[in-house]
DNA sequence: TTCTTGATCGGT
DNA sequence: CCGATCAAGAAT
């Protein structure tokens, strides 16, 4: 037992690989309620799923991988249950699961959990920062540290409110389709542009 | 090699 | 509304 070996909870078990091998809008729907956990140098960071989008694949034209096969988007093809973490606007990471066949859930938002110090994580910019989370986890498999996801407390239909999928005007009719998915119940869903401060 | 573009956020 | 800031892809 040294600094770099840490005990999680027995009730934090990473789901396995095969829970995220099924059609995008299925696991965006499915990992609502699922606990995000980062385990860096001895800490934990965690948070509960509270909103997702699905990336459906190379016909979904709000997708990176409707540019085709790249150094970047090729993890989305690769077997289901890996991280896709990418760079936006120079300064913020978006995590996504892939799912396969060029597909991804962006995780858009979770109910802090452990080790966050009072991060705000409602927002795919600000959860990847509050769970501490590199590039260097892109493609990394998500059913082990040091970045796993463990089976949390699934999120009913009636409780999931869908909606257009946020910041990708540029994708034309795919922009408004209905890929957004979260908890109505949940108080850290992030801020939909267009929506003002009350109501 | 240089140019362009963002699956965002925090401050006006 | 506006601009920060940089990796990856495309153009040169």
């Amino acid at each position: 037992m040294n600094v770099y070996t840490i005990t999680l909870r027995p009730d934090v078990t990473p789901l396995p690989l095969t829970f995220h091998a099924r059609a995008p809008v299925k696991l965006a729907r499915a990992l609502l309620g699922m606990d995000l956990v980062h385990v860096s140098r001895g800490r934990v960071r965690s948070g509960r799923i509270v909103e997702t989008e699905a990336y459906l694949g190379p016909h979904d034209l709000a997708c990176h991988s409707s540019k085709g096969r790249t150094a970047r988007t090729e993890v989305m093809f690769g077997p289901p249950g890996h991280a896709y973490l990418f760079l936006v606007y120079g300064m913020h990471l978006c995590f996504n699961v892939v799912t396969g066949d060029g597909a991804a859930v962006l995780i858009r938002a979770l109910a802090p959990g452990e080790g966050l110090g009072g991060l705000r994580t409602d927002g795919p910019g600000r959860l990847t920062r509050a769970l501490a989370l590199g590039l260097a986890l892109n493609e990394a498999p998500l059913d082990r540290p040091p970045l796993f996801i463990a089976r949390g407390v699934p999120v009913p239909a009636r409780h999931v409110e869908v909606s257009p999928r946020i910041g990708v005007d540029y994708a034309g009719e795919w922009a408004s389709r209905p890929l957004r998915f979260h908890d109505r119940r949940s108080a850290f869903v992030s801020r939909s542009p267009g929506r003002h401060s009350g109501r």
